[in-house]
DNA sequence: CTTGGAATGTCAACAACACTGACATAAATT
DNA sequence: AATTTATGTCAGTGTTGTTGACATTCCAAG
């Protein structure tokens, strides 16, 4: 790996890395790969009449069973309105339980019912069938590489909540 | 880097990496880091009108002056129809210009006019700003291993477009 | 040369999902 | 008790994706 692209350092800072061309293709290897990487899920989902935002709050949800609507706000960055939308959908269709908070009556704690977890094993798993594959073909190094590259490309309240999420479980 | 997250190899194969959640966390990041990769533009963008779409247009007529709106269309993954309503938007407002094909007759070639690339600048140093300092942060042997594992993820129409912009420099 | 089909691009209508604004209810504060 | 704050819902709008219908141009078969 690592196919001899010129990592001379100077002064303990690599430079090759930070031409505009080098950085341009890293931003173009994030836009094909961010279309691949949602690609299956996508395709399981069309047809339902369910799209990619359906797939995050199933996700956030099964990871953090209970959590509030306002908690899942933080997490997605989308308006509460837009979320509710969705929510509507999935609750009405059976797939998400909604409870009114026992100490805090305004808040609503969601859940996956049994056919949302399904649901949700479903997506999850052509998901991360693809990061299997893509993981096996880079190697445990590249994989490392990757994930720290990612975390410093992400807004402080993003790392927060990226790490966050890691402690509940 | 690579913080002491058990890289053990059994038989040249790592495992750890391959759990459920390891995979899942993997997933998460590419959700986190995505939106930090967009933000930037994104706000810049903001009340102009434009959004990510055009955002997309610029980038690669940009890298690939005089392309066709088909050439486009496959880099991109959208409908014609999609791209048309964008691409005319861009005219009118003077940032791209379209020529019909001296050849062919039925193909418009696109270019970028002065403020178009002025645009295209501005979107594109705020994002490689962002590149810059999180490859800057994770350091050159992260950045072989991020880039190794975005191409893994990759449909192989997408490698192919992906190779296929830098051969043309 | 003409004609029928394929390729390219445009126009119109519709669906998904983001947004802002207005509102109802519950909790916290004074 | 009254006001302010927090949480969630409903309604309307805009961007951007989709499919369907169409005009123009090229090319190849007759």
């Amino acid at each position: 790996m690592a196919e001899g692209q010129g990592t001379g350092t100077v002064g303990g800072q690599a430079l090759l890395y930070l031409t505009d061309e080098q950085l341009r293709q890293g931003i173009e290897a994030m836009f094909f790969a961010y279309r691949g990487f949602t690609a299956d899920p996508d395709r399981i989902l069309e047809g339902l009449s369910y799209g990619r935002a359906h797939h995050r709050a199933i996700h956030f949800i099964h990871c953090a069973p209970g959590t509030t609507v306002n908690n899942l706000l933080a997490i997605l960055g989308v308006t509460k309105q837009s979320l509710n939308r969705v929510l509507r959908t999935l609750i009405e269709d059976g797939l998400v339980e909604s409870h009114v908070g026992r100490s805090d009556k305004r808040e609503r704690h969601l859940t996956l019912t049994e056919s949302g977890e399904a649901l949700e094993q479903q997506l999850s798993d052509a998901q991360r069938a693809r990061m299997r594959d893509a993981y096996r073909k880079a190697g445990p190094e590249a994989v490392a590489g990757f994930k720290t590259v990612l975390e410093a490309m992400m807004d402080d309240d993003m790392k927060r909540a990226y790490h966050a999420l890691r402690e509940g479980r």
